[in-house]
RNA sequence: CGCGGAAUGGAGCAGUUGGUAGCUCGUCGGGCUCAUAACCCGAAGGUCGUAGGUUCAAGUCCUGCUUCCGCAACCA
């Protein structure tokens, strides 16, 4: 009987196109679903999008159509994507979808009749487009921390999670089970940062938006996005659905590949829903790391993010993978550069694997009638080297798959790429080509890189879907009983006379200088040094036209600093009691990385009189003090010219 | 002292139970001409951020410090 291998991405939340990260998630678990299927495992690789919430409900609104329309829409375009980047995802979810739509009813009953789950209130400050709930004490001078923007107070009847109550058995799970949180490091984040901090219960409904799954038994709830999304795993394999075979045969899944920022909610909520429903844990949840550009990070308000299916078309599929699974560590963050994924396509496909099978093919061609190698072969001292080498490459990449060190398993391949061209110069076939009786060395030489690319041929398969198929075509063989996993394990499974058909380049040479300038122009431009948090948010500011009057809304007037102190536990806050005309002040500013405290006092500055007064990290601001910066992340107060005393009005 | 990560030859990075410090690119020199001006060989270049500690042995474990980055309820 045939091994079962569970394999899912996240679902992703599109209220917008995806980026390369989504892209970089999908590749990966692709990449090990198609190993998987190539090691003859039945395989179920699920993927999916999670639709509902305020957010799209809004974006809907703004595009005057349903949420269901204009969700279906981007659904469209994100199977389009996967079928470009050839994802072979065995079902693709939606939590629109009726079966899974009527699986969290279920499950929402069941824990609430049970005790899991029981209704409160809830109290929170909301930001609509980041869809996020902050504490008083989260906020950025009163807005958003992420984006900047306002926040709402949102006061609401809510049903909860008894999360708390499966804390103490998370903890026991998590230390007997060192192989559930990868990779390592994540594990004490999780323990250190949440479990051993206590979980408090989880909110699981909704009643400010409608667009979501109805709670059966309390019309206006809405089942809030926890038990929605992570249900996907076991909704798409019909749980608590009439037909749920699929769910007998594949769960618990083998491994929930995740970005390292939702490690958190699949490592500690959704093995506490399973707890409370009394299934199986999944085995593994990996957390794997980030793509950064320049060391920044990339993300669709910051607007620098990477078009995956631009990158497909214009360099294929396969390479924009290969780079992707090859220059990153799987478990840790990678730099995406224009110039580092050509170097990529350049060094690695280009001249290593593209052109040792240029030349393989070439010199079997010009070397032997017909294009076909003759049977009768002799070997040289080298062979046994390039065999052993290639056993245990094997061997190795078999075990790196296991561990899901991805990149590694590349290098394996490349060591032995990298060796058949070493081969090549050893062996001097061009040499043996002078002399006739060499003929039967010069077959056998040809043979072991033939061998030998056949061998890589099936190994980049689950990398690289389309590239094989090129390479068979060259070295004379099709898909079949030379292309399957097992057979790469006996050496000279290949026969002795195929025939070499010259095709076209498997991968071209890319010339860097034109294509990076050409990039520049299209790309999101990328500065040498990644702007600062602050500045590029102030960067993006667009002001409109306003009127004196609107202008003369705001109270400016000089203060004169008297007293100034950091703000305790936070890395940017100074708060200054200022002194405008008799009247006192107390500012609390986010100027702490340029000026010291000292050297803050005495100073007349500009200061927001009328502002509305907000507590930042529990101080109470009564202005703010106007200070220029600019995008390099340098700020300097604003203060008057000349002598000046403090009240007076600046217009 | 909020939590966590990182610091390794010119650049970018590996180094997963502690056992001679590796890879790719770049540089310099050489070889080869089958091939996509590609390929192969050799060389220079690192006191593995810093100060201590454990050990026969530490990039790898422990402690302090410095610098950078991320996170602080869901953007992969």
């Amino acid at each position: 009987m045939k091994k079962n291998y569970y394999i899912t991405t996240p679902i992703y939340y599109p209220s917008n196109k995806l980026h390369i990260g989504h892209s970089y998630t999908t590749v990966a678990s692709d990449a090990l679903a198609r190993y998987k299927r190539l090691c003859g495992y039945d395989v179920m690789f699920l993927t999916g999008t999670d639709e509902h919430g305020q957010k799209i409900e809004r974006r809907a609104e703004e595009e005057k159509v349903t949420p269901k329309q204009f969700i279906d829409n981007i659904v469209d375009w994100v199977k389009d994507l996967w079928e470009t980047m050839d994802i072979s995802y065995d079902k693709f979810i939606r939590t629109t979808d009726t079966e899974h739509r009527e699986t969290v009813q279920k499950i929402f009953k069941k824990l609430f009749d049970q005790g899991d789950i029981y209704k409160s209130e809830y109290v929170g400050l909301y930001c609509t487009p980041c869809e996020s709930f902050f504490t008083e004490l989260q906020l950025a001078e009163g807005k958003c921390p992420d984006c900047g923007r306002d926040v709402e107070e949102v006061k609401e009847e809510a049903y909860f999670f008894r999360l708390s109550k499966y804390q103490d058995k998370l903890i026991e799970h998590i230390k007997q089970n060192p192989e559930f949180i990868q990779p390592q490091i994540r594990q004490n984040e999780m323990l250190n940062n949440f479990l051993y901090a206590g979980l408090s219960d989880l909110c699981v409904s909704r009643t400010s938006f409608t667009w979501g799954i109805p709670v059966e038994f309390d019309e206006g709830h809405v089942v809030y996005v926890w038990l929605d999304a992570l249900s996907n795993y076991i909704s798409a394999l019909g749980f608590m659905s009439e037909n749920d075979e699929m769910y007998k045969k594949f769960w618990p899944a083998d491994v929930h590949i995740v970005g390292k920022e939702i490690l958190r909610f699949h490592t500690i909520i959704w093995p506490a829903i399973l707890m409370a429903l009394g299934e199986e844990l999944p085995k593994q949840i990996f957390g794997h790391g980030w793509l950064v550009i320049n060391g920044g990070k990339m993300s669709k308000s910051k607007g620098n993010v990477v078009d995956p299916s631009f990158l497909v078309k214009r360099y294929g599929s396969d390479a924009i993978r290969y780079f992707l699974l090859r220059e990153i560590a799987f478990g840790q963050d990678g730099n995406f550069s224009n110039e580092a994924l050509i170097n990529r396509i350049n060094y690695d496909l280009a001249n290593d694997l593209g052109n040792l099978t240029s030349r393989t093919v070439a010199m079997t061609m010009k070397y032997f009638e017909n294009n076909q190698l003759q049977e009768e072969q002799e070997g040289n001292e080298f062979d046994a080297q390039v065999q052993t080498l290639i056993k245990e490459q094997v061997e190795l990449m078999e075990q790196n798959m296991e561990k899901l060190y991805l990149n590694q398993a590349l290098e394996n391949i490349w060591v032995i790429i990298r060796r058949l061209n070493k081969y090549i110069d050893e062996t001097m076939p061009w040499v043996l080509a002078k002399d006739e009786a060499n003929k039967a060395k010069l077959a056998g030489v040809l043979y072991t890189l033939s061998e030998g690319l056949r061998i890589v041929s099936v190994m980049i398969e689950p990398f690289m879907p389309q590239t094989p198929e090129k390479i068979w075509e060259q070295i004379g063989i099709t898909r079949g009983q030379y292309t399957e996993w097992e057979t790469i394990k006996t050496w000279g499974t290949l026969p002795k006379n195929v025939v070499a058909k010259k095709g076209q380049n498997i991968f071209p040479r890319i010339d860097k200088d034109k294509e990076l300038e050409y990039l520049d122009t299209l790309l999101p431009k990328v500065t040498e040094e990644a702007p600062k948090k602050q500045s590029s948010k102030k960067e993006e500011t667009k002001f409109e036209e306003i009127s004196i009057d609107d202008f003369f809304k705001t109270e400016l007037r000089i203060g004169e600093v008297i007293e100034c102190e950091k703000v305790p536990k936070a890395d940017k806050l100074l708060v200054s009691k200022i002194k405008i005309g008799d009247e006192i002040k107390q500012i609390v500013s986010g100027i702490a990385m340029h000026y010291s405290p000292d050297e803050f006092v005495g100073k007349k500055v500009i200061v927001v009189n009328n502002l509305k007064p907000v507590k930042l990290r529990g101080i109470m601001s009564e202005g703010m003090i106007l200070c220029a910066s600019d995008n390099e992340g340098n700020l300097v107060a604003v203060g008057p010219l000349g002598e000046m005393a403090s009240g007076a009005i600046v217009k």
